[in-house]
DNA sequence: GTAATAGTGTCTTTAAGACACTATTAC
DNA sequence: GTAATAGTGTCTTAAAGACACTATTAC
């Protein structure tokens, strides 16, 4: 009956980590759509089949076959036999014998001779591109699988790493590509000063573009820096008050006001806010302001827009009115006919004990967003209650007197999907008196990042719509929408806003996975890796991964699972010293 | 009698800009301690002095006498003789005689000869280094002035620019440092190949610290990447309901909704929000509810918390009670004492038609930023009424009905200061039910950022103060600036925010000083100059700024003004396209 | 002339893009 | 063995830090 049940991951077996002796086996829970596995210390219950670990985003087997495969799992063990402890980060291995291993020095040469440049073309401007400028076909053709995954796949019975082989890294040191000497099986490494070609070893730049119009891309880029999509996602914004919101925008929350939000998966029995109120019982003890909004509810407005009836990924078509919400607990009193019928037609208006004019309520929506099938999803619900019945609409609802607007997000996301938000951070409010039909109802709407991994929404009244590919919403909500969107996407590289968006533990492919679906974009691999790496955000396990088809993965976890910048680039500009403080100044 | 008045800049002076020959004289208004000169393009009414275009921050001389020293006046002219069309950017003139330059061949005469390494230690960690990491001594002892600026300065005629010197400058080309050669009043250039002592020319640095542990460096870094002072500040948060902001926080509001916003200073005329309640007339017109918010003040609460008297560069008590806020005209009704004697102790509490529970009202409160005498400064007002009567606190007020959140904050900086926003940005909501004793009454910040040379704020109530030490403040109005700062300063190299901050033309030492305010570090020129330049938010005009002490400064503009996001740096990893889209997604 | 300030240019280091190649699994 | 996937390392380019030096004014 609990369809959607957050998954509480194993804290203890996080804390030893990179630990090159201790065996850990986790096991991943793979659904198949969203990308993702999420690590659970111990064995599932009910295991399918020996999942995959790559996403319907890569991986063209991947995406045939079911959608809602929700339920296979893999398996995870740390390596343990003859292998040297592993360092974190690029080195794990003492070095190995050097200059001897019998696969490195053969580079190059099956392949084309390195050309002093065989690499693509580079992009017009690597560096001042902003990031909505770099793909440019809107829907790649590249790497696209077809179908759908078949829940049938064959089993894959796991296996133990055996005598398998250990990571042989080569040592670091500093290397000359000397590609004139490059031989299948030698492993050699020059090393010493430069040699001849350092100096001038930067040839000038082919057909150097140069300064090119620093000036002229700005002014091109000025208007968005945002993906197209998304771009066009954020015009939509309907009568919403707020401003929209920018690629880098949005603020991460205190650690310490908030404590216990982002452990919530770890320790949800220990959140004051999301816990407490059992999944679904949020309908009791509900303060009468709720009510009133349920009352307000009934106003009619203009016939609802035409509500497009199947989402992207159309499985059912909602069932009715009392379809089943988050966790099959839904606040019944929402739909009791005997409070409906006692509004008029009029706006809902307020006056304070002052007897001047208030606000007739105040609402919170949280924007849920998770990656799924390789495209960032928002959760959506069916309006019943007017204005806009039947429309789409993010799951928001009336804050009440005594209740912390994050707290109502909080409780509505958990009313319409059984989980607590990952990641929930405020947003924006939308304050234009004319922007409902009610009354003057300005909303508070929050950013809400949960593990779709954790949820299936496509039953009921809630279901996952990609965003950018919105149905047609009620009041202002794309507005909203494409706001959660672009703080999303601005702060991706940014923060760690991804903890919400991946499990505990995952792999590089995994959270590579989940960026591109968030940006859109495709990265490289290794690159990602790297960018990854040096934020300072993600550290190495010392697990891996197995389960999939190829090598197995190293296991990364958030350093900090709290909001926190990234270290990674962008620094502002050198710096001489604190800058001098008036004489005038107070001590 | 208005003594904040807006300084509106001529837009079609502005519109003509790098043209060599034509003659374009503007006019600088510099007050002596913010480190801003704003042009005007008709000559000042009443010029009192040729004044001076370095700040208090950088010059020592200027901070000594008045503080206040509004009203004196630099001159700004453009050079047209006898000189070669500017290009814009880093190469102005055309290429000179080459070869031949006196000067430049001279170098490293009287010098030490560059010795393979001169340069300062490396700072141990260049890249990863947040910015809080980097200045680490508080109040910076280096480059401190003394005493405070008197107003009688010696006075600058305004001068023609006339035969004065063109700018002379030297070929782009690949330029030999040959420091062997270096003259006094030689002009010399010595192009070609690079000479020998080209690859050695610096020393490697002493104790270079290598990668140095990314991974602890951002544990250190995760808690705050913001300056000391503005940590501390961070922490002060009182009651607030709301998330403080990190640094990198903010949306840039939507160029298109919002129209006439940037433009109000240029004309404010045509501005729908700003100008039509002409300075101070915001009274009339004034809705119930905001009659509401002042009835409501007048409920007792706990004694306001000790206000310091006096802000950082205390010039004048506040005038009691009846000081006269900005421009002269304040609301009269907010002090109208029939009304205020009619409210009880109670809380306020609302109901809204259906009889349930609303918001008792909604505030909208706008954190004024202006860097001021070297340091980032907020405007704060002093209660007269409860809660916290007598402690300072942010010029908010309650939204009416009718008003946009934003019109509100708008109005109520107008109100104060008497001059419109140049940058008003949605901030964050504080919607906790409980952090108001007068009830349940969310309010709404607004980061505002205005010309702090165009007002004085130090009469009246409304007073500035240094952000990083803020009196004790009412409600939760200490958590409310440090977000607002937060914002700013996360803000500051990323987008072009700081159009709020600078005059419509500015100088790169203006601009450098306006965000070392800001930042709270310093920055150093050269490097300053080529980050601002490419960040493709600002471009030369080809005008000068003259009227200083040394050579005259370029002056440069924002490319737009409407928000927009530096290209500068900072680009997301290296991308393959776009990704790929899954099978079943709809067309 | 000197002092002060503004601006230019270059060398070096680091970050990042590109990509070849290695490693490890399943089959 | 092959295919598939994950991971490492290096070369190249560009961005940024540091800083010497030039340019232009006031005096």
């Amino acid at each position: 009956m609990p369809v959607f049940r957050p998954v509480r991951h194993d804290r203890a077996a996080a804390s030893r980590r990179a630990d090159p002796g201790s065996p850990v086996t986790i096991w991943l829970r793979c659904p198949a759509g969203s990308a993702r596995c999420i690590p659970a210390v111990t064995p599932p219950q009910q295991r399918v089949t020996g999942g995959s670990l790559t996403s319907a985003s890569n991986d063209p087997r991947a995406r045939s076959g079911i959608r809602r495969g929700v339920g296979r799992w893999g398996r995870v063990s740390a390596r343990r036999r003859h292998r040297a402890p592993r360092r974190r980060g690029h080195r794990h291995l003492p070095d190995p014998p050097r200059g001897t291993h019998p696969q490195r020095a053969a580079r190059g040469q099956h392949a084309a001779p390195p050309a002093p440049h065989r690499r693509a073309p580079p992009r017009p401007h690597p560096r001042g591109d902003p990031p909505p400028e770099r793909h440019r076909s809107g829907h790649g053709p590249a790497d696209r699988g077809g179908g759908l995954r078949t829940r049938a796949l064959p089993r894959l019975p796991p296996r133990r790493p055996g005598a398998a082989g250990a990571v042989r890294r080569a040592p670091h040191r500093v290397l000359r590509h000397r590609p004139e000497h490059r031989r299948r099986g030698l492993r050699r490494r020059v090393r010493g000063p430069p040699t001849g070609d350092r100096g001038g070893g930067h040839q000038p730049p082919p057909a150097q573009p140069g300064p090119l119009g620093l000036r002229a891309l700005a002014q091109a880029a000025q208007p968005d820096r945002a993906a197209p999509e998304w771009r066009d996602l954020r015009r939509l914004r309907g009568a919403g008050a707020g401003e929209p919101q920018d690629p880098s925008a949005g603020g991460l929350r205190d650690p310490a006001g908030r404590a216990g939000r982002s452990g919530r998966r770890r320790a949800p029995g220990r959140d004051r806010r999301a816990a407490p109120r059992p999944r679904g019982g949020a309908a009791n003890g509900e303060h009468p302001a709720r009510g009133a909004a349920r009352l307000a509810d009934r106003i009619p407005r203009a016939p609802s827009v035409a509500s497009r009836e199947s989402p992207v990924e159309s499985k059912k078509p909602p069932q009715g009115l009392a379809g089943r919400l988050g966790g099959g607990h839904v606040s019944g009193a929402r739909r009791a006919p005997e409070r409906r019928a006692s509004v008029a037609v009029m706006p809902l208006t307020a006056r304070n004990s002052a007897r001047f004019d208030a606000p007739a309520g105040m609402t919170a929506v949280p924007v849920v967003l998770a990656p799924l099938a390789g495209r960032l999803h928002v959760l959506l619900v069916r309006r019943d209650e007017p204005p806009d019945p039947g429309a789409w609409a993010l799951p928001g609802g009336f804050m009440s007197r005594d209740e912390h607007p994050e707290e109502t997000a909080q409780r509505k996301l958990t009313e319409k999907t059984g989980v607590g938000a990952v990641y929930l951070e405020q947003l924006q409010t939308y304050g234009d008196p004319h922007r409902d039909p009610r009354g003057w109802i300005p909303t508070v709407a929050y950013l809400a990042l949960i593990d779709a991994a954790v949820l299936r929404a496509d039953e009921g009244q809630a279901r996952w719509w990609p965003v950018d590919d919105p149905p047609s919403l009620a009041l202002d909500h794309a507005g909203i929408i494409a706001d959660g969107v672009a703080r999303l996407r601005g702060k991706l590289w940014w923060s760690n806003i991804s903890v919400g968006l991946l499990p505990e533990r995952f792999t590089m492919p995994q959270a590579r996975r989940v960026f591109e679906a968030i940006s859109g974009v495709r990265y490289e691999p290794s690159n990602f890796r790297r960018e990854l790496e040096r934020s300072g955000l993600v550290q190495a396990t010392g697990q891996l991964a197995k389960g999939g088809p190829g090598r197995p993965a190293a296991l990364y976890e958030y350093v900090s699972r709290q909001p926190a910048w990234s270290l990674r680039r962008s620094r502002p500009p050198a710096t001489l010293g604190p800058a001098p403080r008036p004489p005038g100044g107070r001590a």
